[in-house]
DNA sequence: GTATTCTCACCTAGGTGGGAAGTT
DNA sequence: AACTTCCCACCTAGGTGAGAATAC
């Protein structure tokens, strides 16, 4: 039951928080204090997105609704963005698949929760992508970012173990883009390795200083991998145009943003395939006695 | 007496071993596994150090002699190399120190030893540089190397705690660089971020496949920092000449490679200095009795 | 009542030198 | 006798959910 990643070699990562101004500034920025004023809204990717699917097409909350008919983890299709943009013939070639779909597919069969805290948590599982159709030659930045699915705030009723609409959603939060901190990365890395976001962090805390990614709790978001072509001679925010952007949506990565767990069976599942939760296994608990 | 780094931001390294060819053609490649057949003598950058001192000179076994008298941890002097190379009015400012010169003092007194093993072993104290003088706006490779300080092989007379020439030195083992996984750098990190090369590791195995440096125990090395400056149109080794080199050298930093430690003194500082031996402490070891 | 925060035991992952055992 | 290898106890560093305490 407990998750291993598959044998393809990985890269590392580490935690960083950019801003699409000191992304395009320096080409690989790992400062890890970006200033929160030159965070840019995630709209600026968005429209740029090639294969963004139109959000409010993803807001079923039953498990086993939407999400668990699509069929299967590599996104291909272009989808229709609210400002149709035709992406490159070069870019149009990029594909995108999830190494973790088997893993992801539990979870979401049970509606997959996500914990937020203030100093940050990791996501479990990770999302790690593999990519063909790039240019071995060329140079690529990824990232990640999560946005909400709906616009609504939701509770958990315990008695009947579903999750139920309670309300608006609340005010958004400062949208914050993950890029890969082994970005940027050459093409030819990125059809040899795949690309794991073990290291990003979600938070609940509006004034977070470290980039981690804020998100409400009670809601439900969805997380996108973006690629963006790089050329060496951009190197400005206003250069920023000319880039070429691919985004890719695994509807099976949804998740419910909490600060504890609300469905026992979320829980059970993490302990049993989180390596780090393995101290709370059945098997391996101290009885009141033996303690 | 535990060494806690100072509080400059560092940026984080991870373990990466590169050739030349795939430092150049990618100008950041992060692949592990560079094919030992493609790293190149480390003479191509000698020929170009700027600040590379002669290495015969670095040969006093003493640990009171000729290093402890350099009086600063401050490398600027430009040294004569075989082939004189003038850098660059540019490169010539460039200035870089050894942050953690303190504690290398330390060890230095006693004269230094680090321990190699089959897997790798960490080096301890780390080396620790910060720059200044570069460009903001330029980008920069930052690499280590360690080169041999005499052709001498040595051995510890126990019993008078000195260190005695043994002969002449063993074969010479095939040469590689470390270039800082965080490579390359803009010269705003360089210039506000002290670059750290806790990660590298030193091994005995001259079938080593992780990129670790490779060093004959029982002999004498001398660590060196490089800095290359980037230029964003070269891809290729061809275009290896046109990159400007500097070469920062920190006498303090001389070590005896090892495989067990000789001088009890050095085991002694190791042990109170690097928080990973803790354990060895005499407060916290356990008398025979508790155990 | 519901949601959040905090501390904790229990893990993973991996960096230490000691010391026994092996090699030359 | 000198050197190397291997396993080990003991650390650092940090990722888990439980459950009590707190906030709203």
């Amino acid at each position: 039951m407990e998750y291993t990643p598959p044998p393809k070699p990985q890269l590392s990562s580490r935690a960083n928080a950019f801003s699409i101004a000191a992304l395009m500034s320096s080409g690989s920025s790992k400062d890890k204090e970006s200033p929160e004023s030159t965070i840019k809204p995630l709209e600026q990717f968005v429209e740029k997105s090639s294969c963004a699917q139109p959000l409010s097409d993803l807001s079923s909350l039953d498990p086993h609704g939407d999400f668990s008919s699509s069929p299967s983890s590599l996104c291909t299709e272009p989808l229709i963005p609210t400002t149709p943009i035709i992406p490159s013939e070069e870019m149009a070639k990029i594909s995108c698949s999830l190494e973790t779909k088997e893993l992801w597919d539990k979870f979401h069969e049970l509606g997959t929760e996500m914990i937020i805290t203030k100093s940050g948590r990791r996501m479990f599982p990770t999302i790690r992508v593999s990519f063909s159709g790039v240019d071995p030659e060329a140079k690529y930045i990824v990232l990640m970012d999560i946005v909400p699915v709906d616009n609504k705030r939701y509770r958990y009723a315990y008695h009947r173990s579903s999750w139920l609409v309670a309300g608006k959603a609340d005010p958004p939060l400062p949208a914050r883009l993950y890029v890969h901190p082994d970005s940027p990365f050459t093409g030819e890395q990125l059809l040899k390795q795949m690309v794991s976001f073990e290291k990003v962090k979600l938070t609940n805390n509006e004034l977070d200083q470290h980039g981690h990614i804020i998100l409400n709790s009670m809601h439900k978001y969805q997380p996108r991998v973006h690629i963006i072509k790089k050329k060496d001679h951009t190197a400005s925010l206003l250069n920023l145009k000319s880039e070429e952007f691919r985004t890719f949506i695994f509807p099976e990565t949804v998740f419910t943003a909490v600060t504890a767990y609300q469905n026992q069976l979320i829980t059970k599942l993490k302990i049993d395939s989180n390596p780090f939760a393995k101290g709370f296994r059945d098997s391996s608990r101290l009885t009141d006695i033996e303690r």
